[in-house]
DNA sequence: TTGTATGCGTTATCAC
DNA sequence: GTGATAACGCATACAA
């Protein structure tokens, strides 16, 4: 690693000048410091980051954190393109990414923490690190140790959950299910089920823009059209398609929580040898790449998991850049309706 | 941030003493090292990563690089679970993760960089960052930046492709292949296509094995059978398939790239009116979730992702730790056929 | 057994 | 315009 006093001595200054002329400081001379860029170029000078962070105590690094119910972590499919987009967004900034994990193995012991010290909880670790921000996706954002590191003064962008203290960049969950029910509605149908997902703020919401978007057109669902199921199962949704479709008063359409768990209701209504969307309707959420290949093509609701984590990188690095002066906000992306095959038109 | 000097302090004595008691010399009196951990623990201590990082070279950071041909970055279905594997087993270790890219943004600018200086490449980053060693996940691996990656001093550890002088983890493609080969021929098969992606020594690989264990059967398939496709894209698999269904002589299985590609073939299938496994067998690889959620249940290759980022980070952190005593090596990790129900019994 | 002093590579303050 | 020099927080060789 070729360091500032080498460069230095090639160019026969002091350590102090190139350090100036490298973040072009005014009170260097442009001879000099053309011959210093010249001398850096050649010899691949790069500065050392660590050297760099504990000087001025920031270190162009952030803190992701991502805890997932079911540990699928990097995995999950909605996670890992909000993500990949909060990543690029940085790194188009100069920012680099480093996961934030509390040190806590599964034994409590850690094996090979820096120093013999008890394990450091999410917030500890992101100062360890010295990053600059962090951005935070979970499921469970009430977990203590969570809680910790969105109130501490790091700063903190949040993903599809809002706390008064900190931004936010969430999806827009009424709008995506009310745009649902729309299209559905458009169609003919009256009878529309929802099987819904594990109970966070994001389910929440669309359970109550579902039940308002109904009442605005004067339906009343029946409460055997609502239902609860898991997130990314298919299993539970295939079950409760069977009892749907089973009611005498059966819907002729039912929007699943997103959807891999719609797959399994269209096992269930291909067992019972039903059509679709001849026979029966279906919607799933999230437009995940699947969907789109499958045939019919799902209707479902694309979240634009592109627009949520740019906006959340810029969110985070502003609030960085400029900590007077920023605002904490809420950001709402709305998704889009793909139309797809799987929601058939109903004539009466 | 408390810092070393501070607890030395509150403990009246010097910051020599607190850090050899933190790492546990022997040259420390054990009540003293009691007393140090207990104040520790209290004042909430923790070193600093940038300032031991500077001091000690080892910042027990690593480095991961993932180079996709498609840009699909993390939301790669492969890949990311290889690394969600892989960073669980660094983190139990104590290790970060840190992605590396070159600062190459699409304009050829560097917004943010830490100077005034041209981008760096994966290396440079690489070393700016301080990290320890670096995974290298790429679709290409002789692009020059990689190259340069790999042949450096920086324990390296490679996924699916090997080189001389650096240790990898790779998929056994030429067993897998074999495997799903043997089973299908068991199960009667005879005209067996082989629709392959994206030129890589992955494919290579499976190419070969398909071609052994037909032959080591005494079958040797016409050139029509098989044929280049795209990896994880559905459409060319869809008009391969359509034109293998139309040979007068067509295959009665096909073998797709991927379950994403092996989508595309579904749905040419299903256009034509044929059942699966009824009327023609297919199989897939890789065994992603989706696969074993549709119905009939792909018969597919999982590949064991889990052990290959497990065994990845393992390897890295001893080439870490013990770089007199590191060996290179390849590591083959085999994976493990899903039978599935995509493939039927064939009477003669 | 503990403390003092030095340096890791950088930036920033102040002289010159 | 440029150059010493003092931090930043930590680890270690060497003194005590």
């Amino acid at each position: 690693m070729v360091r500032l006093v080498d460069v230095a001595k090639r160019c026969g200054v002091s350590v102090a000048t190139v350090s100036k002329a490298l973040s072009d400081k005014k009170d260097i001379g442009e001879e000099t410091k053309e011959k210093i860029r010249k001398v850096c170029e050649e010899m691949g000078y790069f500065p050392n980051s660590s050297a760099r962070t504990l000087k001025i105590k920031r270190s162009y690094n952030l803190g992701v954190l991502f805890v997932a119910e079911d540990d699928s972590g990097l995995t999950h499919d909605y996670f890992s393109h909000v993500l990949e987009s909060f990543r690029m967004e940085a790194e188009a900034s100069g920012y680099d990414i480093t996961f934030i994990y509390s040190g806590q193995s599964p034994d409590g012991e850690s094996l090979n923490a820096p120093v013999a010290l008890r394990s450091m909880s999410y917030l500890e670790r992101a100062e360890y690190r010295g990053v600059d921000g962090v951005l935070v996706a979970c499921a469970n954002y009430y977990q203590p140790e969570v809680m910790e590191l969105i109130s501490s003064n790091l700063p903190v962008v949040t993903i599809d959950h809002s706390f008064d203290h900190c931004s936010s960049v969430v999806s827009d969950n009424v709008r995506g299910m009310s745009d649902l029910i729309e299209f559905i509605y458009d169609r003919g149908h009256r009878k529309i089920a929802f099987i819904y997902g594990n109970n966070t703020s994001v389910t929440q919401n669309r359970i109550a823009s579902y039940y308002r978007s109904l009442e605005e057109r004067g339906i009343d669902p029946p409460d055997q059209y609502v239902r609860s199921a898991v997130y990314r199962n298919p299993k539970p949704s295939y079950d409760i398609t069977l009892e749907l479709l089973d009611l005498k008063n059966s819907p002729t359409c039912i929007i699943y929580p997103d959807d891999y768990a719609c797959i399994g209701g269209l096992n269930a209504i291909k067992e019972r040898g039903y059509r679709i969307p001849e026979d029966i309707s279906v919607a799933g959420y999230d437009g995940v790449y699947i969907s789109q290949i499958l045939e019919p093509r799902l209707t479902t609701l694309r979240q634009n998991t592109e627009e949520i984590g740019r906006k959340a990188a810029r969110k985070l690095i502003s609030q960085v850049e400029n900590p007077k002066t920023a605002i904490i906000e809420k950001i709402i992306v709305p998704g889009r309706l793909l139309e797809g095959g799987s929601v058939g038109i109903l004539r009466s």
